[in-house]
DNA sequence: CGTTAGTTTGAGAGGACTCAAAGTCTGTGG
DNA sequence: CCACAGACTTTGAGTCCTCTCAAACTAACG
């Protein structure tokens, strides 16, 4: 609680009555490694900010998985065409440890937002943030090849890279998992 | 102008006070084929909306341009990171066609958001429908292969296929021009 | 100790790349 | 009105990266 208290005010500081109106609210779940936090075709009624724990976002195609984002601790993440437009999921969530999660609702937020200006402006950022991030890993996407964007992810996600399997990392670069293997040995 | 105003309005509308503050600060510029909008290293200091026209958005690596987004008619778009943030952007923006834009500023954003809840939600909610539309291309990229991701362009953007030339939509679909040319005859 | 999940290695196929050259189109000046 | 330049597109040949299918190896765990 107190990690998420500190995200949210290096984020973007709410003034004491919204933020004590959003703690009052939130809701902690625990989920064990290989539990669904969300399925395909169930709407998104969450944001998530991960406590501890570890957990992979994904969609299916030809018994394929596509990770399109793992959750890491002390961040906030959802599935956001699901959550924004309150309509069924394309995406998996899945717990890959033991995870503790701070939820909050999207009925609580709304009507957070709809109450306190700032609340508005936390949750606007919290998107352009999101939008960020993707415009990056878009880029990365295109420009680097395989190789290049293991790399980088080792680069930038030292912390969780023992946690994670080959097969979900090779899924996350967009590759086969013997690709990622053998990009491995070369080293 | 008249179309920006049918934009603002099925998107999320504004209370009549917010909307006149926003529409009394617009600027309208005209670009000509080939003339910046915006280069790296500068600061994005403008949302962009295309009354008429064509830009493409792209970063170089290489001497390979890499394009992230087209802009198109009636539609807004920025550079996000370089927006949000105010730091220099990693993309250029470039003029396809002559092209006509609203322009939006920064500051004036800024401060409609601060002054009025409605415009912050306003804001919020193109941010996560930025972060929507992100989410699916970052899908595309995965899971489709070049000849899927041609056929897809082809299918939802058919009113621009014409408008741009071979090279600028490899450069988007993240393949050469040589293998969308074959890609093209094979059909 | 056997079962299962996860990882590595091999061989061959195919897609996309590079380098190179040849077409095609379009607009301008003679 | 034609000729030529410059931009754009297509085609060819060879290479390399990543994929697929298969099999072997290596934990980890009950």
């Amino acid at each position: 609680m107190a990690d998420f208290l500190h995200f949210c005010n290096q984020f973007s500081p709410l003034n004491q009555e919204a933020m004590e109106e959003l703690f009052e609210n939130l809701k902690i779940k625990h989920f064990q490694k290989g539990d669904y936090l969300l399925k395909i075709g169930e709407v998104c009624k969450h944001l998530y900010f991960i406590n501890e724990g570890l957990t992979k976002t994904f969609f299916i195609k030809d018994d394929k998985e596509f990770i399109n984002v793992f959750g890491i601790e002390n961040r906030l993440f959802t599935v956001f065409e699901s959550y924004v437009t309150q309509t069924p999921s394309n995406f998996n969530v899945i717990a890959l440890e033991p995870t503790t999660i701070t939820l909050i609702s999207y009925s609580e937020m709304d009507k957070l937002c709809k109450k306190h200006h700032g609340a508005e402006t936390f949750f606007r950022k919290l998107a352009s943030l999101a939008a960020t991030k993707m415009t990056r890993r878009i880029s990365e996407i295109l420009e680097e090849n395989a190789t290049e964007r293991y790399n980088l992810f080792v680069k930038e996600n030292n912390q969780i890279l023992q946690r994670i399997n080959l097969g979900d990392l090779a899924s996350y670069l967009g590759i086969t998992q013997q690709s990622l293997s053998r990009i491995r040995a070369k080293k």
